[in-house]
DNA sequence: TTGTAAGCGTTATCAG
DNA sequence: CTGATAACGCTTACAA
């Protein structure tokens, strides 16, 4: 229908190999070469210079569908990365692709809902585009056909942030010790009942810093009972519905540990509805110190989580992988950041 | 040096159609066709059926690149996506990963950096996949040379989030109202002194919320003079620093609106580091309604702009775009959500 | 319905 | 160093 459309097609498109080499008057093969040749090097030859001038002058970007397919490499890395609103999360993506672009690599990212199905199809997609190899990252690696699917693939994958059973090579933060932090924390103030907003049960990171938790305080004698340890989302939401039933509960909790900092926000809110002040009446700890939480009036005591540096070692790890060299796992140490949400309990 | 690799030279990668046809006893273009058809629709011949089953029990994965390079169709988009990390760009990101995958499209994603050069590179990097067509949010859209290199690309092209002088088709949000609304709503409440944390000059988005507030408060007789308007970029520092310039002024304003809730947080946070309290020694009014400004101790006034709706309606015109049909700018509504960290003025 | 064959743009092998 | 040629995996006239 449109102009453009017949423009292009009279116009082959984009220039070819094969119009810079009816352009300069040699053959494709010799282009071919020549391009890959550095022209400012000294030992450039004034033809191979003369090539890229006009390859330069055509306005010639070089077909990558095409060499990938004769050289089956794509140069391409799937990125499977639900929940990409999450700063974490979007950090994380952000270190893997300014990596990936700095090693010459693009990425095909998939953010499928936070559901087994979708994220099984996105794999399934991003292998149809025979990318070189597959980074996932917080989806459910709980499933054994979710493991399966990612293994069936056949190229070098990496799972980041969480991780699967020691199937998959996985970068993820030492979330059972920063756990373990927030739980020694609270406990070293003097709590003895401490609610956790454990989030989905599904996500190792989640379950891991519950775990921590527990463990920390039951080096204590503290115990945490099922009842203070609620499952929720990772959402701002989950935040409030998690902190609503542990403020509900005939012995209240006076600290709670919220396995992310967006459900800490939300309980954060749930308390200012109940009129509980933080840190007085409920101390309060999150985890990732996302940047937000230290300008918050009661700036957040939290767990500092490298999630930049995650996202840039798991690159690193899966370009080892596809140059079939060894890949390893790595656990990225995390540190308590301690600031105004969380002091000693008011009332036993 | 690996066994894996050796094992997957001898059995060559991933099967092909050629081994399909191979093993059904067919050629293989009998398997290309067969396999586009529906094998559970009614009309799906025997034939086509055993095809389907064959390639599935060979766990056959079309190569795409083979595809693309034939029919010169990548069915991919390319999306140059800065400060993924925003919550709000991540949203429009999800948007239109979501509904291309509907569309059967993948998403090839960048995020360079806030900054002309490497956001050029991002984009010929693109144009090297074939990629069927281009969003472009909130990249430099102010510079000539950039949208010069955006439209040499010669496919279709959609902006999000910015504008860019007509020059590209674009889906936003009413920036210029939103910022109206702002000022509006600080004017009504009696400010005269009203501070603007304005973000980077060169965002349209920024530009348009800033003049919008101050032509809202022009309407009122209210002038914004230079000293009230500082320019920043859209992280929390940039409204901690946003604000002590403002706050530090001889005759300092009676409220601050800044153009995005993240800039807004950090202005919380340094008004509470120079002891005044919000609202009532200081309105503050921030922009995108983030899920968590509304769970904050003293939950903001901001302006709710519908992020995801904006991705979604810009994939559809660009996929009327890629179909050779009009494509169209949308303008999207936003409203005014009046919350607690507004009041009338304690001063003149 | 099925087979034949050409071709997409590139790289790799092999001669000259 | 250059040119010719085959091949990568797929789609699509066209012919049978």
């Amino acid at each position: 229908m449109s102009k453009d459309r017949e423009a292009l097609a009279s116009s082959p498109r984009q220039p070819t190999l094969k119009a810079i080499a009816d352009a300069v008057g040699v053959h494709v093969s010799t282009v071919s070469r020549a391009l890959r040749r550095d022209p400012t090097s000294g030992d450039a030859s004034k033809s191979v210079r003369r090539i890229h001038r006009i390859a330069e002058e055509m306005g010639y970007r070089p077909n990558m569908m095409a060499a990938g397919l004769r050289t089956n490499r794509s140069y391409t890395i799937g990125v499977v990365m639900p929940r990409l609103t999450d700063v974490v999360i979007a950090q994380t993506c952000e270190a893997i692709e300014e990596a990936a672009t700095a090693a010459g690599y693009q990425i095909l990212l998939t953010t499928p809902r936070d559901e087994v199905r979708a994220q099984i199809r996105s794999i399934q997609a991003l292998a149809s585009r025979r990318i070189d190899g597959l980074i996932v990252s917080s989806i459910h690696l709980d499933r054994p056909d979710m493991v399966e699917e990612i293994l069936s693939v056949g190229i070098p994958v990496i799972a980041v942030n969480r991780r699967a059973n020691d199937q998959l090579q996985a970068v993820t933060t030492d979330d059972h010790h920063g756990g373990y932090l927030a739980g020694e924390h609270l406990a070293n103030l003097g709590h003895r009942r401490v609610g956790i907003v454990a989030g989905p049960r599904h996500a190792s990171t989640a379950w891991d810093r519950t775990q921590g938790c527990i463990d920390a305080l039951a080096a204590r004698g503290i115990e945490v009972d099922e009842s203070l340890c609620v499952h929720t989302d990772f959402e701002v939401q989950g935040g409030i519905s998690g902190a609503h039933r542990l403020l509900n509960l005939e012995d209240p909790p006076t600290a709670i540990f919220a396995v992310n900092d967006t459900a800490a926000i939300g309980v954060a809110g749930a308390a200012r509805d109940r009129g509980l002040s933080i840190p007085h009446d409920l101390s309060l700890v999150g985890y990732n110190d996302i940047p937000l939480v230290s300008q918050l009036p009661v700036p957040f005591t939290t767990i500092s989580s490298p999630a930049a540096p995650m996202g840039a070692v798991a690159l690193q790890q899966l370009l080892r992988g596809i140059n079939d060299e060894d890949m390893a796992s790595f656990t990225l140490p995390v540190s308590l950041v301690v600031r105004a949400s969380t002091t000693v309990p008011s009332r036993s």
